[in-house]
RNA sequence: GGGCGAUUAGCUCAGUUGGCUAGAGCACACGCAUCACACGCGUGGGGUCGUAGGUUCGAAUCCUAUAUCGCCCA
């Protein structure tokens, strides 16, 4: 099919509507909020797999008469796409920096708008119903107002804190990165021992480290409580070097103890360990961990430049540790390894390679970094509970916690529902232990923290409160903690409260700022975590907390949330599922969505997930190019199994010469396999083109004389071929209808119309159970035998001889495409769609069973309703005796190599003489036989000599004519090799009915099968071993 | 380190409570320009189901161990 006729069929429903939702139309609610996807790059397959699924669900329910929306949008992926504008902004010299926040923030939304266009056009080029019209932005004025509204709820009812973490840092750009921005090297480092001297002055303890600059914010020193020195050392004190601190030596089970005390020795890090561990709660996560176990300071050395610092946390700076204040850690590392080592308390320095985290911005290593953030309390029972309790039981792990299953109940409980199951317990884990949500970032492009910050004495901080009182509770919420530990303290206490305290302030409308602002707070300058406003997608799109503001939201909120299914990846069950069902629950006290199906990854032909930094994604228009859009989604829903992740190998195409060829692989970093940059024309290696790897990492741009190469692949291959299949054999079942003689005659159903409505019923079942169950692979499957094996292969060839002159056969061909043409819509809607209008023009009869009601539009028009009557069993037995006979026939032609042009002659038995004549010419027609005759019974003593014995449901059936002459030779060999064949069978059958305890113990009914097809093979064989008698 | 998944024909994958000769598409071989389709039609070859044990009348399927690969979480 031409893919111009796609911008046509596009037209249609677009010019009809046919896609927006409304939410006072009748029907059952069918509603999916399609993932929104990153503003940072267009879509690649991944999506393009994704979004034919739900475009699948969604055009599946709508035809089924559901009031269906399916919720478009995009996100605005706060790091990612914040940092590509700085990738661009960089090879122009510039940085973030250079540019005031709304300046910065300006460039970003440039970016946005371009990608969100690109974006949106991609999912209607993949014949996407969204509702368009109501397309949202996560960052967008209902969304901005539903976060805003979030965070100052969670802020009231006290599940939003400020405290301090440990953060992935990057001191040169000064940043926290998330853990998918720290790329972890192989680094030639060392374990440096340095001796710690006991207080008491009994000796010393020697710690193995590989940060000895760390050391300055040391404030214990650990070993293993199994460490057989622990008993001598407990209750005892060490002086830290340098800094003459006095700090505990504790006892932690993380401790790895040496070899050569009883740790495990195939542990690489026991070979290194002393058994003692410098504790550094500030600067390394285990030893934040460890702190928190034992009520540990933390103590930060360091500026945020990653200099060492006496500003940021440290108080006791000793006279000698001041000389290391101000350097840069790599030189303070220098320095204080030299001053161990003259002070004679350097025991040793060992080489050890390991892994540290870089910064895929800078590439410097990433620096732990203690600093303040904003925290959702998820573990509350109130949002980690309500998740909990929502799963459905029987897909609960075990129990629920004690704890959480005594929990309030609300309605939605038990009601979530995961497929594949498997994905329930990641989910259920996931909640269990979970740790409160880190929801600040140290961005410029994302939602901006609403709360307002004093810090000052308690005195003065209450005099200012109360000159806020005009604010109300409404407007605003306000908080104090003390900033030296962040404990949160009840404001009508903070006047007696001594040392420093913050007062926060979360405003619901940014018009108070200034308000505020003129009492010297200040705003935080951080935003919300991208997945803050992604949790809201399902209320934020439709219009909460008050739909009236938005009148085209109206009644949207209460007809399509909860929604039916979310459909998405593996590693979004944590962070968005997760999310979205403890704020829709407990901002609506509803589920977001009751079934959660989360598919495979499509990965590349070596097996490596479709990545940006790998460039190996696959822009789905490359796809529509070479195959088209229902050839893609018709192979992206063959590709959907529940189990394993799809490889698909790419190819490219030459720009040049339009050919298809595959790429030049190079390994690059990491040991992935990619694309070489730059590649050569297949046909004339001087022309040269641009790989996706080149043009996704910058290696190579591409230019007028050296194009982007685009990316296909050969999978596509059987999407096309179906699609183009379906459309010649509708093509062909036109022009035969339209050729159809004036004066038909309405005659009885033959064999093959009963039959091909069976099937129709067959498909029509297995579709919908293959789809409630969410096997989409089925799906494909169930349309491509019904379409290509049944239709095409059986049905079509069976009419041709009757179909100009009988009407009945006319109304059941032009039904059976109808029908076709409507289950098949939800997959390739282009080419039926396109296909729809000449097929509704068709005449046929009123077929019982099968309801097919008539709609201008394929996209609108109602799901067959096809009844279990249309099944005729006989007929679907019957049938499958002539495909099994014509087969058999069709097998000595094939060995004799017989031109399908010559007609044959048909001698058997009367059981066979009389399938045949039931098949109403079928068997003729597709055998290739002149005529059929009866032989007389067995014994056939007038065989005619150019025949050919064939064994058919255990009676010998005679070809005659099929050769001038038989070579008896070639016709033993023959007989020889079918006998041999069954023998081998009726052997295997008859030693499992020998087998007593075969027959004992098996289900009768699987006994009663096996001797009933050992009798007609071993008739088969008789019937062969008489042919083989006759040839002499 | 914890969890999940995969390993079946040359390739990409099915195989749902254990039960007909383990299937499909592509690729391959042979034949066919058969009046819808060569992006096609007909026929055929090709697999000791990762390995080793076990349960069972019977195992690709269930159990145990093990190898390799991948993903998620820490």
């Amino acid at each position: 099919m031409p893919s111009d006729a796609e911008g046509a069929v596009r037209a249609r429903w677009a010019e009809a509507r046919c896609f927006h939702a409304d939410p006072a139309a009748p029907g059952e609610p069918y509603s999916i909020f399609i993932p929104p996807p990153n503003v940072t790059a267009a879509l690649h397959l991944g999506h393009a797999f994704n979004n034919s699924l739900q475009d699948l669900l969604t055009r599946y329910h709508r035809m089924r008469g559901s009031n269906t929306l399916w919720m478009p949008g995009t996100d605005h992926a706060g790091i990612a796409t914040q940092t590509v504008v700085e990738k661009r902004l960089m090879l122009q010299g510039k940085r973030r920096t250079d540019f005031t926040r709304e300046a910065f923030v300006e460039k970003v939304q440039e970016w946005k708008d371009e990608y969100e266009a690109t974006i949106l056009s991609q999912l209607e080029a993949m014949g996407c119903s969204c509702d368009f019209e109501r397309t949202r932005f996560t960052m967008d004025e209902p969304c901005a107002t539903a976060v805003r509204a979030a965070f100052f709820t969670l802020f009231s009812d006290g599940l939003v804190y400020r405290g301090k973490r440990l953060v992935n840092w990057d001191p040169v750009t000064q940043t926290a990165l998330a853990d998918d921005e720290v790329e972890m090297e192989e680094v030639d480092g060392s374990f440096w021992y340095l001796r710690y001297p006991l207080s008491d002055g009994s000796g010393h303890v020697t710690v193995a480290t590989t940060r000895p600059e760390t050391m300055l914010g040391d404030t214990a020193v650990a070993l293993n409580p199994k460490d057989p020195r622990a008993a001598s050392l407990r209750g005892k004190t060490v002086r830290l070097p340098i800094v003459g601190r006095e700090i505990a030596i504790v006892e932690d089970d993380y401790v790895v103890m040496p070899a050569a005390m009883g740790g495990d020795p195939t542990d690489p890090k026991a070979q290194f360990a002393t058994g003692f561990l410098k504790v550094t709660p500030a600067h390394d996560q285990n030893d934040w961990d460890i702190g928190q176990r034992h009520g540990l300071a933390a103590i930060n050395v360091m500026a945020p430049d990653g200099s060492i610092s006496d500003r940021h946390g440290w108080t006791d700076t000793s006279e000698a540790a001041l000389a290391f204040v101000g350097l840069s850690r790599e030189e303070a590392r220098k320095r204080i390894v030299g001053w161990f080592k003259a002070n004679g308390l350097l025991e040793e320095v060992r080489p050890y390679r390991h892994s540290v985290g870089h910064s895929y911005r800078s590439h410097v290593p990433v620096e732990p970094y203690l600093s303040d953030q904003w925290y959702v309390r998820v573990t509350d029972d109130r949002l980690r509970g309500t998740a909990l309790r929502a799963m459905t039981p029987d897909q609960v792990d075990g129990a629920l916690p004690e704890s959480v299953a005594t929990g309030p109940k609300m309605a939605g409980d038990g009601e979530l529902r995961f497929y594949p199951a498997r994905y329930a317990k990641t989910f259920q884990s996931w909640h269990e232990n979970i740790r409160d949500w880190c929801i600040s970032r140290q961005l410029w492009w994302g939602h901006r923290i609403p709360v307002w910050t004093l810090r000052g004495d308690g005195r003065t901080l209450a005099g200012t409160l109360g000159s806020l009182a005009s604010l109300g509770s409404q407007r605003a919420s306000v908080r104090a903690a003390r900033v030296a530990d962040g404990t949160e303290l009840a404001l009508s206490s903070i006047a007696s409260t001594h040392g420093e305290l913050d007062l926060h302030v979360c405003l619901v409308d940014d018009s108070d700022g200034p308000l505020l602002e003129s009492h010297g707070f200040r705003r935080d300058p951080d935003v919300l975590d991208t997945w803050f406003s992604s949790a809201l997608w399902p209320l934020s799109t439709l219009g909460w907390p008050d739909p009236s503001r938005w009148p085209e939201m109206a009644g949207l909120l209460d007809r399509y949330n909860p929604s039916s299914v979310l459909c998405t990846a593996r590693e979004i069950i944590t962070l968005w599922v997760s999310r979205m069902v403890m704020f829709n629950r407990y901002f609506l006290g509803r589920l977001p969505f009751r079934d959660v199906f989360i598919h495979a990854m499509i990965q590349d032909g070596h097996g490596q997930k479709m990545s940006k930094s790998l460039g190996n994604g696959v822009d789905p228009r490359d796809i529509i190019h070479s195959h088209g859009s229902d050839a893609m989604r018709f192979t992206l829903v063959q590709m959907a199994t529940n189990t394993q992740d799809v490889r698909l190998p790419v190819d490219l195409v030459d720009p040049h010469s339009g050919e298809t060829f595959g790429p030049k692989w190079t390994t690059a970093s990491g040991g992935y396999t990619v694309a070489d940059a730059i590649q050569s024309s297949p046909k004339d290696a001087s022309k040269k083109m641009v790989s996706g790897f080149g043009a996704a990492t910058g290696v190579a741009t591409p230019t007028a004389e050296m194009p982007l190469a685009r990316n296909t692949s050969a999978r596509f291959d059987l999407g096309r071929n179906f699609a183009n299949k379906l459309w010649n054999a509708t093509r062909f079942a036109l022009s035969n209808l339209a050729q159809a003689a004036p004066d038909s005659a309405r005659e009885p159903m033959t064999l093959a119309d009963r039959w091909m409505l069976s099937r129709l019923e067959y498909a029509s079942r297995a579709m919908d159970e293959a789809i409630a169950e969410y096997e989409f692979h089925r799906v494909a499957e169930a349309l491509y035998d019904l379409v290509w094996r049944d239709f095409c292969d059986w049905y079509l060839e069976a009419v041709k001889p009757t179909i100009r002159t009988n009407a009945t056969q006319q109304g059941i061909l032009a039904a059976a495409l109808d029908c076709i043409l409507r289950m098949l819509h939800p997959v390739c809607p282009f080419v039926t769609e396109t296909l729809w209008p000449s097929v509704q023009a068709l005449d046929r009869g009123a077929i019982d069973g099968l309801v097919l009601p008539a709609n201008p539009i394929c996209a609108t028009a109602a799901w067959p309703r096809v009844a279990p009557t249309l099944r005729d069993e006989v007929a679907v037995e019957q049938f499958a005796r002539v495909q099994a006979l014509v087969e058999a026939i069709r097998r000595v032609r094939g060995e004799r190599q017989v031109s399908p042009k010559r007609r044959i002659v048909l001698c058997a038995g009367a059981s066979v003489c009389a399938l045949v004549a039931s098949s109403d010419g079928v068997v003729e027609t597709l055998a290739g036989l002149e005529r059929v005759e009866t032989t007389p019974a067995a014994g056939s003593a007038a065989r005619p000599l150019t025949a050919v014995a064939i064994p058919f449901e255990g009676s010998e059936v005679l070809l005659d004519g099929l050769v001038d002459e038989v070579d008896a030779g070639a016709e033993r060999a023959r007989l020889h090799k079918l006998i041999a064949e069954r023998e081998k069978q009726a052997s295997g059958m008859r030693g499992k009915l020998e087998n007593e305890g075969y027959v004992a113990k098996a289900p009768p009914a699987v006994v009663e099968e096996t001797r009933k097809k050992l009798a007609e093979v071993d008739a088969d064989i008789s019937a062969a071993k008489s042919a083989l008698a006759a040839l002499g």
